[in-house]
DNA sequence: TTGTAGGCGTTATCAA
DNA sequence: TTGATAACGCCTACAA
């Protein structure tokens, strides 16, 4: 057994099994050519009848600092933000670090505990998807010597590196796309407006329909509780309950949850799509493209942005004293079978 | 600034500037009553001020073990694994334990990379999805001494402890489901038949096919390379191309986005469902219920499942000589539009 | 109530 | 090539 009475072995386990001392164990360990080939397979074989496993405590306590970088997601169900994992993770393996997940849920108190966690653990970095992107207890983690970056989000002052995606620009692309197909009249779904992305989209879709001098009134906002499906199918009875020449003839979606539902609801209505209703999602979610009726939508660079918040906190990690950056990547368009016949 | 010169304050650093000494800071922050509120306090605003954080692998190494769980993950992308996670967190949570989550990718080196840097991290337990259950690995991290527990799939020997869902029920129920609405002729689709859950599955659905008397040529079987939207669309169109005579009017599917891509390439086609092709998914993944057609399918209790891998992976823990337990749940089959009329 | 000392496991320096 | 030793930061007896 690897434990001897609870405690697993350490180096001096291995050195008195193997009749050495401790330092020659801890060569063998770290620098094998100062070993001689003998002692280091007796070495070896010491190690592996007692199961002896390196305490990485013990490796950072002596070392300072550990060799992880932390991401706090803010849902780990949104396939976004596992997305945006997958990017930090291929940083941090060019790296070579290990990267830990955490959870926050949406919730403040979480991302806090998170957060304490994570700084007592001494990992090289933190990047998070915050709850509040403008709470304070962000400086304090910085302040105590953290670096940290926001991602997804920015930060009203710019004093933290961030990397976003431009959602005005966004919505822009999105409304142009309908317009370009003739559209004149065209709801935007989405909700709460506290969501600055939904308010973001909102405003580039609204710049998009001025600068096509459309009037404002042709643009009908629905707003929502919720991003989520179900809201998404009751904006589609409202949007039906309109009467026919009010009824916009297209539907721009602040996500692909919202369009989901519409899509559903429109379908199962026997409103053809996109014939007589066009619909424009927003994420680009791995669902959009295989949705009954394909899903045009807005795609973010989801795992750029990971790789690229990674670059900017090994950054500062290797210079604390640097002057912080708000990238803005640009989204794309997806055009699919839900805006063209 | 938090760091001087370079390191982090320490309990040391606090007490030469509290000026207390350094087992007075330990008992503020460990045991407050042993202290007098008036030096609590000095020592408090010292911590403040320099931003002083506990470092966790100091204390870690003087107590022996860390306080956290870890679940290696076949896909972070795929949401049943992310509900079996927040199960397990939920568990661990009630234990005042924290779970750092990793992602293999169903990559066998990086689940042992995983693996070996848990250990070295002392967690309390590890829970797994492994990409091979039956890999001799998992039997050395335990012989190392850190307890394991396989999740969501079986070991052939029994010599771990295990939850997993019953899948051959979960196929029984899909078929008598459709024997009920009385179908005559029903496809299985999925593959490839190495995984064992697929295999599972069509044995549940031979079952069921069997004991309601039905020929075994009437249960047609069409593989696919990989349980993905795409696969699920191409597999409609080879049912698409059956003889009208010998075309089943209904299709289980080996999971649910097999089953999206067939009510996808249905719908395109003109197929009504469920009028002339019933469906039926599995795991009930959150799209399930939102599918133009919402579908029926076959639900996992997936955060169940975690929350009981993580209860055994604790009193493996508690008692390292217990004995281990498989424990199989039970699915359960949810009706929705894409199998009544 | 507060201070002192020893040790957790690892690594690196220095001496043999 | 190998061995002895000190130090990382924290916690807890035990002593004052």
């Amino acid at each position: 057994m690897a434990a001897r009475q609870g405690r697993a072995a350490s180096v001096k386990d291995v050195a008195a099994t193997a009749g050495v001392s401790l330092g020659t164990v801890s060569n063998v360990l770290n620098r094998p050519d100062r070993v001689s080939a003998a002692t280091r397979e007796r070495v070896e074989r010491a190690m592996a009848t007692l199961g002896f496993v390196r305490n990485e405590s013990a490796r950072q306590l002596r070392a300072g600092s550990s060799r992880t970088l932390a991401y706090v997601m803010l849902d780990a169900k949104n396939p976004f933000f596992t997305d945006v994992a997958q990017g930090i993770e291929t940083a941090a393996e060019a790296a070579s670090l290990s990267l830990v997940l955490c959870n926050s849920g949406h919730r403040a108190a979480r991302e806090q505990a998170h957060l304490v966690l994570l700084q007592q653990q001494r990992v090289q970095g933190i990047l998070v998807t915050p709850v509040d992107p403008d709470a304070p207890d962000l400086v304090e983690v910085r302040r105590r010597g953290t670096p940290l970056v926001i991602v997804d989000r920015t930060r009203a002052d710019a004093t933290f590196c961030s990397v976003a995606v431009d959602d005005v620009l966004g919505g822009r692309l999105a409304l142009e796309h309908l317009i370009d197909r003739g559209h004149r009249r065209v709801a935007f779904i989405g909700g709460p407006a506290t969501l600055g992305q939904v308010n973001d989209r909102l405003q580039g879709a609204r710049e998009a329909w001025a600068a096509a001098g459309r009037p404002v009134e042709d643009l009908v906002v629905l707003g929502t509780e919720a991003l989520v499906v179900d809201e998404g199918r009751s904006a589609g009875q409202r949007l039906a309950g309109l009467p026919a020449r009010r009824r916009p003839t297209a539907a721009f979606c602040a996500n692909d949850l919202l369009a989901l539902g519409l899509l559903q609801q429109a379908i199962s209505a026997g409103i053809r799509v996109p014939e007589e209703l066009a619909i424009v999602g927003y994420d680009d979610i791995e669902f959009a493209g295989a949705a009954a009726v394909p899903l045009t939508s807005v795609r973010q660079p989801r795992q750029e942005l990971g790789r690229t918040a990674a670059e900017l906190v090994l950054a500062e990690a290797a210079h604390p004293g640097h002057s912080h950056q708000q990238i803005l990547f640009t989204p794309e368009l997806v055009a699919r079978a839900s805006t063209q016949a």
